[in-house]
Formats: C-alpha cells, structure tokens, sequence
DNA sequence: TCCAAACCCTTGGATGTCCTAGTATATTGC
DNA sequence: GCAATATACTAGGACATCCAAGGGTTTGGA
C-alpha cells in the first residue's frame, strides 16, 4: 500500500472548486469523487480476498448469483440483467469460469437463441468457501459503522432506483 | 438504458445473505456492492459527458489536476500520488492526453530520473470546458439532495482516511 | 570513491468494461 | 406462410487498471 499523503486529495479538490466559483457543485463533485475512490479500494480488497479462489470480483457476482438461483440455472441475459453488466462482459466471465471447471453452458431447452449457464459441482464448492471468506475479510470488516452502513443502504438505495436500475420500493 | 428491474437486486443479495446464516455481514456487503453499482452508473455519466471532448474520466482527472498545480506541471509519481492510481495508469493516460496535443513531457531540470507533465495550452482550453460540462450535467444533477452529500462525504472520508489514503484530519 | 539499494518511468501481459457488428433463432404482422 | 422486426449470444476493438520486470538515474554507506 502506498505511504498516506498528509492531507486529503478530495478536499483539497473541493477547496479548489469552491475557490473557481464553482462552489455549488463543489459538494456533489467531492461526493461522487469520494465514491469513486472508495469503489477502488473496495475492489482491491476483494480481489486480494478472491485471489486464492482463482476468482475476480466479476466472476464472483456470477458464480454467487448462481448459487442463489432455485433452479441453479440461468440464462446469459437474466445473469446480464441482475448483475447490470453489460452481456459482453457475462459472456467473457461464462468464458473463464468455464475454462476452469466451474460453470457450464447449456442450451435453453425451448429458446434456441438462450445459453443457461449453471454451476458445477466444484463450481458451488468454490463458491461457498469463496463467500466464507469474503464475509469474513471483506463484509465482516468493511470500516463502516452500523448507522453509516444504514445510511449507505439508504442514500445509494435511493440514488440507484431514480437512475433507474429497479422500480420497487 | 436498459430496462429498470422489476425488484432491487442488492435488497435481495441481502435478503440472500440473511436466510444463508451470514445475517451480520448482510448490511455491510449490500452497501458495498451498492457502492460498486452506483460508481458503475456515475462513470457511465461521467463519461458520456467527456465524451465530446475525446477524453476519459482518467484522462480527466490528471488534466484537472495540472490545470490546478501552481506552476503548471507536476512530475509523474506526483501525479500518481495524488490521483491515487498505479503509475503505469499515469503513463498510459499521458500517453494519450500527449498524443491529443492536451500535455507534455518534460525532462525534470534537476532529476534525470522524473518527467514532468505540463498543461498545453489546448490542454487548459479543453480541462476548463470540460469541467463546465461536468459541473452542469453531472455534479449539478448528481441526484444526491444536500444532506445525503454530507453524509457521503463524512462517511466516505473516514473510510478513506482509515484505509490509509490520507492522514490529515 | 564506488557499488548496492532506492527511485522513476516504461513495456508487456492479464482482466474487466463497454460499444459495434454479425450470426442465429423467435416473434409479429400482413 | 413468409418477410420484417426483435432478441440472444459472440467476436473484435478501444480503454482502463494492476502486476511484474527492465533500464536509467540518484543516493548513501563502506
């Protein structure tokens, strides 16, 4: 990990707008900001957290996905839907969890145009221990309080319905 | 746009998570995969509105950064310091932004070792409209009302600083 | 003085994301 | 019933990020 720096990059910045006249979007620019960053040291932890998995985040959300289907099967464009990826990016990840043994595709039963993708045995296995582990090192010491978590739940809640992801309440 | 989901697909990750038995940890990992999802939807606006101008948000962000150094140029590492990403994610960007005439290298007067990278005048030309862009069709309708940007700011700033980003207060 | 260690930047490789375009299969409408 | 439209997946390309490794420059201790 890089040394800190002595003083934060974000609020500097934000002194910067506010200093241009742009100070009534200086907030909202430090906020997004401040996401972005987060969003990568996030990213980090769980990639180092997957990386005795054999597993990026990516392929994670996909074989974690699978695992919570009933049937434990699911088409390339539900998968595509649910983890708001775009479909290049599931069929690249299908590509590599294929190639290592832990899903497969198979063809929809009624749809020809349809590829299901289901876990394998070890697909499953490696799925589990991989949650364990995240939950332990990752979910179970994210840095965030309990109240701060309810507010994040909230304020991104409500940020990702009006961006349209979901219409439900 | 694709089509709005019929149920939010964090709220039922989490809803997941607790009928597993990983009830503790279900809060936090829901904020934090809403965190990676909502820097998901703020790059995609961010981009489109740097679209025009044939630059990236990366790309952006170490021209906004030159455009507020006092003398104009800041050596390489600094930039990578600053913006927080690895160096050859620096090179690559000022490779582009030099191909595009934004920026230029410079030897350091002092340093055989460090390159420095200046603004062009086209370069500053292009970070300030840019900029304007940004404030007006993303910061200024980032959808977060002015209570939730504070929280997002003190919340996010924590976790920075205890992840080791900055050691300011 | 001089060589080893530290530092800076770049190259090459692996991944992931998106977009555009192309192929194959379904559905719709006349 | 058949053509036009829509849907599903994949191939190829552009970008970004990181890591590992290599070559040049400085620094610092013997």
């Amino acid at each position: 990990m890089a040394a800190p720096l002595p003083r934060d990059p974000i609020a500097d910045a934000q002194r910067n707008w506010e200093e241009h006249g742009w100070a009534d979007v200086a907030a909202p620019m430090a906020a997004i900001t401040a996401i972005m960053r987060t969003q990568q040291i996030l990213l980090a932890r769980i990639e180092g957290a997957l990386k005795p998995f054999g597993l990026t985040f990516a392929r994670y959300e996909l074989l974690a996905l699978l695992s919570f289907a009933r049937s434990g099967a699911l088409p390339m464009n539900k998968a595509s839907a649910l983890l708001q990826v775009h479909p290049t990016s599931v069929t690249n990840a299908v590509d590599r969890l294929e190639g290592s043994g832990l899903v497969a595709r198979s063809p929809h039963p009624t749809d020809g145009r349809t590829t299901l993708i289901e876990l394998t045995a070890e697909g499953r296995t490696v799925a589990k221990r991989a949650t364990a582990v995240l939950n332990t090192e990752v979910f179970g010491q994210s840095g965030f309080d309990a109240a701060d978590v309810d507010q994040l739940i909230r304020i991104l809640g409500t940020f990702r319905r009006n961006a349209g992801d979901f219409t439900d309440g």
